[in-house]
RNA sequence: GCCCUCGUGGUGAAACUGGCAGACACGCAUGGCUUAGGACCAUGUGCCGCAAGGCUUGGAGGUUCGAAUCCUCCCGAGGGCACCA
């Protein structure tokens, strides 16, 4: 008799698989591939935290199913070891990042090889290696060449603290996400990719993938298509058109006045030497002082000034006063929009400055009718609202017309029909140093160059001193040996870019190089990505949902345009898997509620802890850690090993139609991610098995091959022990008979009136002839019954019978 | 405000296309083993009730022979978007 010792198995087995090399996979000669990917980690200074485990575990899991199914499974791990999150922790400590990245790596690298997973460790990605950024840079390159990177003015979310543009994402309430620091507008020269030509596509491409409805939702969100007319109207006595957005065009005839964003191009122009010059200035001024302060108070300040223009608006043979409003967003749209009073925030705007109201939608009911007529409120988005204009469509619903309306604006050539999308282009400039530098050169002759592709990659200098200096310039424009060099077209003196880029651009193709880590003279090769891609499984957080997915799906539909790529959805399958909570929190390092998954492998080993992750709830829920429930697993492990070992050499049957029926259970629910009650299952049938039997080495056999892909290191040793040579994890996955799925009897329900009243055992396919017989002969359901007579009976073969009185 | 997801015992959770609600665990209780504690084993455990029986899936209605599951409204939680016209 010997104990469970999982310190002692896992260790043993764990050398022994490095030493075969065990999962490594023949990229060129599988038969079979399965490309199983899971979202690499940023390599933090704490190490692995018990999320990461979740996720890996999870997705190892699945990996090793589809092995065990028979696929050529790569499975590769790597590090996403960029941005401003190492930097930030390198300038507290003050170690390099580079140095401090290293030792990340390392202890990354030790604790995920002790978590039993099927890491392709010779396909290992680190985005900070210059063979990998070199590609990087290269795709920037191809991107710039047929202008999808461009280089424009923008106002940028800036944070003060940590020196840098912030992504709109990074942006939570007007503070930084990481610092909290009240966020300021700045006007820069950035790059950026333009996302927004790919909107439509990013839109409807979600329809026809494999991806958890909850992330496309999210995606949808994001990308936020808003059908509406776009109407044009020009200005009076003035050689100036604008373009008008109305998602809502239902009440076009409504609209009495035009409010223009204070940041609009064209609003200097309107003013111009006019009465209203000044004042319009001043209050411009004034409210972009307030917004870069971020003192603007959404709920309350709607500001305006009228501007002395009036717009020609042609539909109502009407003149609408332009006023300038502090709510026009400039960047959506076209900055200009007709206002009306069917609108909350156009009615206050015009009760505070007394502007005109014309509704032309009105409830039917004639009191509160007339107390719209009379402006005592705003009406809107009623969806039983009834129109009086354009005399057309007098008496017409809000909610149905919409279609005619918008024709009828056609007909008329007042505006045509438009699509507006929320997504902006991607910000990719990062005025810091721990990324990969931008490859654009500047010369006073010929303008901006990209580096030639044989110069790359632009390797980012050791810099000493890479704190971000609040210039609005990367540290790297203090390093004149990067700063100075040869323009590539004219040989002449000439400057590089001194910013990085985001890291989100790393992670938006590191899935490519994979496969493709051997290769030097190029990204990927297509041979290889023809076999491997897209790939067929991916699984990550869903807080990814948004960016990481939609910029690797735009980055993807780009290469697939330049012919590079063959598919332009790089995932088949995405599955988000849920959040690990310690009590109800998120864990986090300010918090302290951060859970070390190391003690946890010391005292119990990985494979308990993987059991345990994956038994809380439904892998796409998460849950939360408590370690309360790990001694369950812990004991199940325990119990499986004694069973095993009272099994070697046993002769003893097994519990057939259990067997197949767990088979079953198990293949479906691992399909679907349903590890909780696939484990749950397993265990019944351990508690069948022993409860039935002394040890049958068939079901023990069985047990194991299902468990192994949950608990791998366990299942080998245990595997040994009855006394096979070769390894579980080469065991091809049971299949299961139907037939004997299916057992012979069943307990038939008999219920009254929908009330079970009693449960009888009787053998399959029972007619229903017996059927009543018996349930009318059951001294339960005589007694419910009193002598009633039945008026209807359901019969629901296999199952139930429902007698009706 | 809009869009998603969800709400089931003391706890984490099960329940396939509507068909025995609470599988599997944790915890708890009783007993066994043990000098004791732990570990382990056995049994029990939704609520009310001595019992017969009744009640029970956030709340209120509805559809159905039958609803945790479908429909309507309301309440609550989590997430995404948001002065987006």
């Amino acid at each position: 008799m010997q104990e469970y010792n999982p310190q002692q198995v896992e260790a043993k087995w764990a050398k022994i698989w490095e030493k075969k090399k065990a999962w490594k996979v023949d990229l060129k000669k599988a038969k079979k591939p399965y490309y199983n990917l899971m979202m690499f980690p940023y390599p933090s200074a704490e190490g692995l935290h018990v999320g990461n485990v979740y996720a890996f575990t999870g997705s190892d899991i699945y990996g090793r199913f589809k092995r065990a199914q028979g696929y050529d499974v790569f499975e590769p791990m790597g590090f996403d070891a960029f941005g401003i999150h190492s930097e930030n922790f390198a300038i507290k400590k003050g170690v390099h990042p580079k140095t401090q990245n290293a030792k990340n790596i390392a202890h990354f690298r030790q604790q995920l090889e002790s978590l039993g997973a099927l890491f392709a460790w010779d396909h290992e990605v680190d985005t900070t290696r210059p063979e990998y950024y070199k590609w990087t840079q290269w795709i920037f390159l191809q991107l710039y060449k047929v202008g999808l990177a461009y280089k424009g003015k923008a106002p940028v979310e800036w944070c003060p603290s940590c020196k840098t543009v912030l992504a709109n994402e990074q942006v939570i309430n007007g503070k930084c996400e990481r610092c909290d620091s009240q966020v300021i507008q700045k006007e820069l020269e950035q790059w950026f990719f333009r996302i927004t030509k790919y909107a439509e596509r990013l839109l409807k491409n979600l329809e026809k993938i494999d991806w958890s409805e909850r992330t496309k939702a999210s995606q949808r969100n994001w990308i936020g298509k808003s059908e509406g007319v776009q109407f044009s109207y020009k200005v009076k006595d003035m050689d100036i058109h604008f373009e008008m957005f109305d998602s809502v065009p239902q009440t076009f005839m409504a609209q009495t006045f035009t409010v223009i964003a204070p940041e609009h191009p064209k609003l200097y122009e309107l003013v111009k030497g006019t009465e209203h010059e000044k004042s319009v200035l001043e209050f411009v001024e004034a409210i972009k002082q307030k917004k870069a302060a971020q003192k603007f108070d959404i709920e309350k300040e709607a500001r305006g000034i009228f501007t002395g223009r009036y717009i020609e608006y042609t539909p109502a043979k009407r003149l609408l006063p332009i006023w300038v409003a502090s709510f026009v967003i400039a960047d959506y749209g076209s900055g200009v929009v007709n206002a009306s009073a069917h609108d909350e925030r156009d009615f206050a705007f015009a009760k505070k400055y007394h502007l005109p109201l014309h509704p032309v939608m009105f409830p039917e009911d004639p009191i509160e009718a007339e107390k719209v007529k009379s402006l005592e409120y705003c009406y809107h988005h009623a969806v039983d609202g009834v129109l009086v204009e354009p005399a057309e469509f007098k008496g017409r619903n809000w909610s149905e017309v919409r279609g005619d309306i918008v024709d009828y604006i056609e007909r008329n050539r007042w505006g045509k029909r438009v699509s507006q999308y929320h997504l902006r282009d991607w910000l990719i400039s990062r005025q810091r140093y721990w990324g990969p530098p931008i490859p654009i050169i500047y010369c006073k002759k010929c303008g901006t160059v990209p580096v030639p592709e044989k110069d790359l990659p632009v390797l980012l200098p050791f810099v000493k001193n890479f704190r971000p200096e609040g210039t609005g310039k990367s540290p790297l424009a203090s390093v004149p040996s990067f700063v100075k060099t040869k323009c590539p077209t004219c040989q002449g003196p000439a400057e590089r870019e001194t910013d990085v880029s985001d890291t989100f651009l790393d992670s938006a193709w590191y899935f490519l190089r994979y496969p493709c880590t051997d290769i030097k003279t190029k990204a990927f090769d297509a041979d290889i990505l023809k076999k491997w891609l897209p790939v067929n499984m991916y699984i990550g957080g869903q807080e990814h949902a948004v960016l990481h997915l939609l910029y690797t799906r735009f980055i993807t539909m780009a290469l697939n345009d330049l012919g590079f790529v063959e598919f332009e959805e790089p995932f088949k399958k995405f599955r988000a898997h849920g959040l690990i909570t310690k009590e109800g929190a998120k864990m986090s390092k300010s918090k302290g509620n951060v859970e070390n998954p190391d003690d946890y492998f010391k005292k119990y080993g990985a494979d308990t802890v993987r059991l345990y992750l994956m038994f809380i709830g439904p892998f796409a829920e998460g849950g939360d850690w408590s370690d309360k429930g790990i001694v369950g697993m812990y004991r199940f492990l325990n119990r499986l090993w004694g069973f095993v070992e009272r099994s070697q050499g046993s002769s003893e049957a097994s519990l057939e139609s259990l067997r197949h029926k767990t088979i079953q259970k198990v293949t479906e629910d691992l399909e679907n991610l349903r590890y909780n009650t696939a484990i749950a299952a397993l265990m019944e049938y351990l508690n069948e098995s022993s409860r039935a039997s002394k040890g049958s080495k068939k079901d023990a056999e069985t047990l194991l091959i299902l468990l192994a892909p949950f608990v791998p290191y366990i299942t080998e040793e245990l595997w040994k022990m009855l006394g096979s040579k070769d390894s579980v994890h080469g065991q091809p996955w049971p299949s299961f008979d139907q037939k004997l799925v299916a057992e012979k009897s069943f307990k038939l329900v008999l219920q009254v009136n929908g009330k079970v009243r009693d449960v009888i055992e009787v053998s399959i396919g029972i007619s229903q002839k017996e059927v009543e017989k018996k349930a009318l002969s059951s001294e339960k359901i005589i007694k419910t019954l009193q002598g009633k007579k039945p008026s209807k009976v359901i019969f629901v073969p296999n199952r139930l019978v429902n007698i009706v009185v």
